[in-house]
DNA sequence: GTACGTGCAAATGATTTGCGTTAAG
DNA sequence: CTTAACGCAAATCATTTGCACGTAC
């Protein structure tokens, strides 16, 4: 793996985030320290990252976020705000997997696990 | 709710479509009855659809795709040729549910799962 | 009759591509 | 050196929007 400024940049801004960043807020963050750096680079290094496990994507509404892959976990999602909550349970996803085994052909390498509904502050707002 | 035959149609075929068709798709399909269609109509409508808890979206490779919400099943998805396995459990829901509530005060609404891996023909080609 | 749905074409936004240049190993 | 990565601009693809017209209720 070849190591560059670009992608070590992004890597890094992806790893101190809590959030879930989007392509242009990867842009827009990494090119405060690159300030040549074009978006093509970002979608491409996403891409590689993806590809070699390091970043992980979730699709919110039509829209790509990223994160680094440090250990598999889940998102809890709010359907009104978008906000996004980690979730992590190693008996939940031995649980999946053990089911699946045995019940089908795939060979499954990682789950992706959404719940999708409404965060405390959007709950209390939708009682009218 | 107002039925046209337009949303008639695309639900028409999402229901007998076992697999997991793209707007594209949807949109070719649905054009063999009502050669006028718009493709605006086609996502107006599986907008609406999905609104109502009609209809259902994965996103594959950035791709959306669409489904009747018959019951809540889950997704085995093979990562290069992207083809979709339905797959449905109950117990694994319940387990997930039971998980979450209590360590947050999401309101849960939905689940959504996906397994991603290599499918049994993409699996044997990949040993060179 | 009226609000909602439709078809069309143009606009937007995200992502990809082609290509000449640059830099990592 | 050599190959992968970069930056840029143009191209593509999915989705949205504005608007005049049509139709379900």
């Amino acid at each position: 793996m070849k190591m560059t400024n670009q992608r070590l940049e992004i890597l890094n801004f992806l790893s101190q985030s809590a959030e879930h960043p989007s392509t242009e807020e990867i842009y827009n963050a990494v090119k405060q320290k690159l300030s040549r750096i074009s978006k093509a680079t970002v979608y491409n290094n996403l891409k590689f990252l993806i590809k070699h496990d390091i970043v992980k994507m979730v699709n919110i509404k039509g829209v790509s976020r990223f994160e680094t892959q440090i250990r598999s976990h889940h998102h809890i999602i709010c359907k009104k705000c978008s906000k996004i909550e980690d979730f992590e349970s190693e008996s939940l996803n031995q649980f999946a997997i053990d089911l699946i085994r045995g019940k089908t052909n795939f060979k499954i390498e990682q789950t992706s696990m959404n719940f999708l509904g409404l965060c405390e502050k959007c709950a209390a707002k939708s009682i009218r």
